[in-house]
DNA sequence: ACCGCATCGATGACGTAACATCGATGCGGT
DNA sequence: ACCGCATCGATGTTACGTCATCGATGCGGT
């Protein structure tokens, strides 16, 4: 059985795509948020922890590079988490200007519960697009944040 | 040419998909709130005024309904409308509860200017997208959030 | 009529997001 | 050494977004 050509793209669509986006964030960060209630974080704050356990130690000007939770430094979101004591922050030695993020040994007793919860939602995702092409709709996102900070973050982390 | 089999779905590609999620959503917001600065309206303001020219009056449980870019009851937010003057308040009469919305004619006017606004980014979007099938990514998007009252607001207005 | 419950809209609280600004610091060119 | 400029991190501001709570109001069952 031949696949039916695809239907040309409208603006319709594109604007269907864009509140689907934005239904899909915003779904996704409250399951989120209800999914990491029993840790005590937030999404932001689980992502900086992911960040630097799979990177290791960081300047705060990386950290902002490299996550996707917010652009700027994120300076009062790594704030909260050194007063619950899960980050050790420490000023540069060699550049004063910079400060270096490690997680802590509490920091890091929660990356396991964290990869828990990442890979429940994953798992929930993919339940809910068996049978559709994933890798066709990573390419169409990624082209839509091409070139874009945003996107570059992604970019670098797969 | 033969198109090569979909590899299968991965945990990996999950991952890349909620962050390319967040990554448009963040990235189309920040250009949204440029488009718009000039209108003086934020995207949440916007969309407000387009639900209320699309649906005409309506309460604000039922906008609250029918908005994507918030849950609940979206009080405050219209409530900078109405002192903007771009939305008119009035308490329900048969209702006492309830308090019916409708766009000002200053209100009004700016609908023309959103609608322009709105058509830029998309068609940004359809050249970013050339030669990908958009048709498969909205379907998979929907069946991300189908069952989620984000999913429904999306579903009712398409 | 009354009671229990649901719905509505406002509000308080908290944590982002995005932008602008600022002081401190490093660095390249001269 | 000095100057101009960029970078870094902190902070103020504005506007959400989410949840919880509250008082007012409507409604169904008896």
């Amino acid at each position: 059985m031949p696949k039916p050509d695809p239907s040309p793209p409208t603006l319709q669509q594109a604007s269907e795509l864009r509140f689907l986006v934005l239904a899909a964030q915003r779904e996704g960060n409250r399951q989120l948020t209800q999914a990491l209630r029993d840790l005590g974080l937030t999404p932001a704050q689980a992502e900086v922890i992911s960040a630097l356990d799979e990177r290791g130690s960081m300047t705060l000007a990386t950290l902002g590079r490299y996550i996707v939770c917010e652009s700027g430094s994120p300076s009062r979101l790594v704030d909260t988490l050194v007063r619950k004591g899960l980050v050790e922050r420490e000023s540069g030695q060699v550049d004063r200007r910079v400060v270096h993020l490690a997680l802590s040994s509490q920091g890091r007793q929660l990356v396991k519960r964290i990869k828990a919860v990442d890979n429940a939602i994953n798992s929930l995702i993919l339940e809910r697009l068996s049978g559709t092409d994933l890798q066709t709709v990573v390419e169409a996102l990624r082209g839509i944040v091409r070139d874009t900070p945003a996107g570059a973050k992604v970019a670098c982390r797969f």
